[in-house]
DNA sequence: GAATAAATAAATAAATGAGATTTATATATT
DNA sequence: AATATATAAATCTCATTTATTTATTTATTC
């Protein structure tokens, strides 16, 4: 946890941010204590916006004199920024720190069906460049030299300060990508070629950051979770509806990718049809059911997808799209909830605000009209961060493997 | 975690076990990082059986020296039992610990729709005295009776010191019972008096044990996830086939019972029949199908329930019961891996062996053809506790809340 | 084949060290 | 004067490190 200088550690114990997890698994020490207590402080710091060390005394249940010398130190390394002293009340004022912006640096990817983005975000989770790149369907040589390049670039303009601050590059990438060819509409043996590929050593190449590699819905959802309306909540089930409709889920005020990285994978659920037959949610509450509408009916598809976007153009369209994947949403949701009691159930996906408001308030209705038998109701809420969310989370993958806590594994690279 | 002598602890801090749960929550200290290690111990002698001071430092992490304090520590309050010392390899002969298995008891008690129970088991798992009632519908007054009763009848069969190990009553309940009248028989208005029940406050009238309250289901896969095939396994879903289905979910080792209490609702997953109305799977695939068939061709339904069970009367409908089941259970384990990437889906329930090994065959064979695109295919399983794994499980519950790790939180009582 | 030394592993005592808490004090405000 | 924040110094808990003891197997020697 220590910025510059490793913290000295011994083989013993380990930090207890990942010790529940890895199952029964790892003993603590001292020095396990000090992380778990940085994290928790850094963790409350990020939710809730700047606190007095008082106050995170309290929040923490330490002491104040152990978050005295935790924020001195973690001042000391740049990581934290002291505000203006709050005057007004009796006592000495207290001092508010924040997560200093230029604390620490994270690149985020995100390796879509359409387009790929790679960004570079700071602590606060502000976007501070963004490079894309738009092709027909991925292919692992297109997509790492954008990465060389994309990276190059983002370095260059970084000062050598900042560049020791980047702690790390997270990618978010389709499930099985590799199976994906008949959707995205590619040559399966050409697009077999990302069975094999390996990032973590692909990356290894020309960077030395440590590789995260998330699933791209979990990443949406941990944007979501952090940088969204996620920390109203503590479990909730997360809905992208891009291309192709995808996932993620929080518990515990997690993300939780799932012992293989697929989690979440609501895109899978099953519905069925009129005729009673077996489909899959992505069949049939996804964006691209809409573009193949619009296509059969002579428009142009890429409407939908260039930014600012507007898809007032095409309410006949439009219009019962929301209404069929709202119904979707609101049967998915209960399913979802049988097995988890998720609080809430917060969608997103890659449409204007206005549509995403619409198909909430559609799948509200919609809910209520179900058999809720033997489950709480779950709130069903729109979320905030939207079309980027998916690189801006893959982003803040490596913010959390390093200084925020995580009661969850992840993929390994 | 200090047995009789309780541990001094100072105001803040916490017990690691439990800190990563409560959100983003609670600091740690030295005390904390001691009941972690502790628990850490203690689970893996659970987990593994007995095993060496050297073993356990390789397997938690922890300095040998470490472990050989806190496994002094235990063995002189009775936790643990030292085994006879294992010669035949280079070096001092070491000594394989184990749990002690009455250094700690624990009550659990399952109320059913059709019966009640009430057991005291020891800190292996081992039942040592059961009771049970049955009834045609459960009533509050009627259960407290029986609770107190046998609360009374068990404590008098235990020795002073014996009495003084009992850490806890754990208690597994159906979410919502009083919303099941009309499953059960009963007359709604009486059964509501279900609702305002605190049992909590029922059970402090006559004993200061402390409460855990638990999903029954739940409660069912935490006795398979410790006493059963459940640690083979990281993540799972259990189904519990009894008069009504239900189940219990386990993630990262520890069985999650949801924020609510509610996850692993299993019985409430979407199903749909032939005319692609939509069901619960609790319709449609529970024993109460297959009693309301024997009923209705003249049979007794009790034969169903009497011990030792034998179902191997009625082939003409067993045998398409368990078809329907299989093909329900195959349908509802990929909802649930959508949800989860679960390893294993293991099937449990009020059934002769038989019985379950023929749903889990044929469950198998129905899910190879599913559509599982975009899933990881779980393993089926058979369970093995069977019968009575409600009450053991809610026995455990006391036993987790102090003695073992615990990723997760459980309904507050 | 018996005796003996060397090697190895387990277990633990004593010293050390990390890090949290407790107690006490300075400081800035109402 | 009262109160709350912040922190310095002393204390305490608990894990690690280092060193020692003990019990065993394995190799060597007589």
């Amino acid at each position: 946890m220590r910025y510059l200088p490793l913290r000295k550690s011994s083989n013993y114990g380990a930090a207890m941010t990942t010790a529940n997890i890895r199952s029964v698994s790892s003993g603590v020490n001292q020095s396990g204590v000090r992380d778990h207590n940085e994290r928790l402080l850094l963790t409350l710091l990020q939710r809730h916006g700047a606190l007095a060390g008082s106050d995170l005394a309290r929040l923490a249940n330490l002491s104040p004199q152990t978050v005295s010398i935790i924020l001195r130190e973690m001042e000391a390394e740049g990581l934290l920024a002291r505000g203006a002293p709050v005057k007004g009340k009796v006592g000495k004022p207290s001092v508010p720190m924040s997560l200093a912006e230029g604390g620490v640096l994270s690149v985020g990817c995100k390796i879509g069906r359409r387009s790929a983005v790679l960004l570079l975000a700071d602590f606060r989770g502000t976007v501070r460049q963004q490079l894309q790149i738009t092709y027909a369907y991925p292919l692992p040589e297109r997509i790492f030299a954008f990465l060389r390049e994309g990276l190059t670039q983002i370095l260059a303009s970084c000062s050598p300060d900042e560049r020791t601050r980047i702690c790390g590059i997270g990618i978010g990438v389709p499930f099985e990508l590799w199976k994906w060819n008949e959707l995205v509409g590619a040559p399966a043996e050409e697009f077999l070629l990302w069975k094999d590929v390996d990032f973590a050593s692909e990356l290894a190449e020309f960077t030395d950051l440590p590789v995260s590699l998330v699933n791209d819905a979990t990443a949406g959802c941990q944007a979501e979770h952090i940088y969204g309306r996620g920390k109203e909540f503590r479990d909730y089930a997360y809905f992208f509806v891009g291309a192709f409709i995808g996932g993620g889920i929080v518990l515990n005020n997690s993300v939780y990718p799932g012992h293989r990285g697929n989690a979440g994978a609501l895109g899978s659920l099953r519905s069925f049809g009129p005729q009673g037959e077996s489909q899959q949610l992505i069949d049939v509450a996804s964006i691209h059911l809409l573009e193949t509408r619009l296509i059969e009916n002579g428009h142009d598809p890429a409407d939908l997808w260039t930014l600012p976007q507007d898809w007032s153009r095409f309410p006949r369209f439009v219009d019962p799209w929301i209404g069929r994947t709202a119904q979707e949403l609101a049967r998915a949701s209960l399913s979802v909830c049988a097995v988890i009691d998720f609080e809430a159930i917060l969608i997103d996906g890659a449409f204007p605000t206005s549509v995403k408001h619409e198909l909430v308030e559609r799948t509200r209705r919609y809910l209520v009209n179900q058999d809720m038998r033997g489950l709480i109701a779950p709130r069903v809420e729109a979320a905030t961060v939207g079309f980027n969310a998916r690189a801006i989370g893959a982003a803040a993958s490596p913010l959390f493997d390093r200084y925020f806590m995580n009661g969850n594994v992840r993929l390994s690279a």
